[in-house]
DNA sequence: AATATTTGACCGAG
DNA sequence: CTCGGTCAAATATT
């Protein structure tokens, strides 16, 4: 076989409307859920299948987030590509083939912690591989605070709205591995309120598991303070939900047998570009 | 050896 | 026609 001829794709996503999205691909919407939460599981119905869905028709949201990785799935990265319009290449991540659930990662800049946006498509037909990871969104609070962002460390698990826990599925060692690493950066209920002046607010939050904000414009024009992005969190974290085995032992791995590159101090949790997120988390 | 990522190409939407 | 999203083979990594 010298050259397989690329078959004709069969788009097997025709999926019809997942649920009442509004925020159809529009970039400067900011981060609205589906059902009130970003996994909230609706099942697609047998789609009438009149064509494939167009993709302005498709629902999708938008998320801004330094934290790519932090929504509580295990994506695998299908495709990258390099936008006219952007500096930076996007990245494309599916979860599973099974499952419509897409999201396109679009790095915003190139700040310290540099933004992503990430386009979230269609929503998850698999509860396989929700992991308790917490979410780190950085959005603009209210539109006339301008300058001010917030950065919410929050558990993607919680504000499933399900919670599933799909330990029977088997994952393999690495799927795991990836999670523990992903739970790095864990820090639940808590929110930070980075300001223009220099002002950092740190306040405990139990955000509602709907993970609602408010609109946001997103234009990080002027977003500073990212050092303490991901705090250094003590070795003491089994406060959690299910999870909480999870992060005991992941904290055991993490600051009992820490190897070399063991150091949460440092801020680089981001990938240079899309590539490369799962790893470095 | 198995799995994930990279990369180029295909195809649809605009 | 151009741009963007996705697929799948090839390659890299574990």
């Amino acid at each position: 076989m010298a050259s397989t001829p690329r078959l004709k794709r069969e788009q097997s996503f025709d999926f019809e409307e997942a649920s009442a999205q509004e925020a159809v691909g529009s970039a400067s919407a900011s981060y609205s859920p589906p059902g009130g939460g970003v996994f909230g599981i609706s099942p697609p119905e047998s789609s009438p299948r009149d064509g494939r869905k167009r993709r302005k028709d498709r629902p999708s949201w938008v998320k801004h987030t330094f934290t790519p990785h932090f929504d509580g799935h295990l994506w695998r990265k299908y495709g990258q590509k390099n936008i006219k319009d952007s500096a930076f290449p996007r990245c494309s991540y599916r979860e599973d083939r099974q499952c419509p659930a897409s999201k396109l990662v679009q790095q915003e800049n190139d700040d310290d912690p540099p933004l992503y946006m990430v386009t979230y498509t269609y929503e998850h037909t698999c509860n396989t591989t929700l992991v308790p990871t917490p979410d780190v969104v950085a959005e603009q609070p209210s539109p006339a605070a301008g300058d001010a962002y917030l950065l919410r460390f929050g558990s993607a698990a919680a504000a499933g709205g399900g919670g599933i826990h799909a330990d029977a599925q088997q994952q393999t060692e690495r799927e795991r591995q990836q999670q523990y690493q992903q739970h790095s950066a864990r820090r639940p209920f808590m929110m930070l309120s980075f300001d223009s002046g220099s002002h950092l607010h740190e306040q405990p939050h139990a955000f509602p598991p709907d993970g609602q904000l408010p609109a946001a414009a997103a234009s990080p024009s002027s977003f500073t303070a990212a050092e303490a992005l991901l705090p250094p969190a003590p070795p003491l974290t089994t406060t959690m939900n299910d999870g909480g085995d999870l992060f005991s032992t992941w904290d055991a791995l993490r600051y009992g047998l820490d190897d070399d590159h063991g150091h949460l101090g440092n801020h680089v949790y981001l990938p240079d570009d899309c590539n490369g997120d799962d790893d470095n988390y």
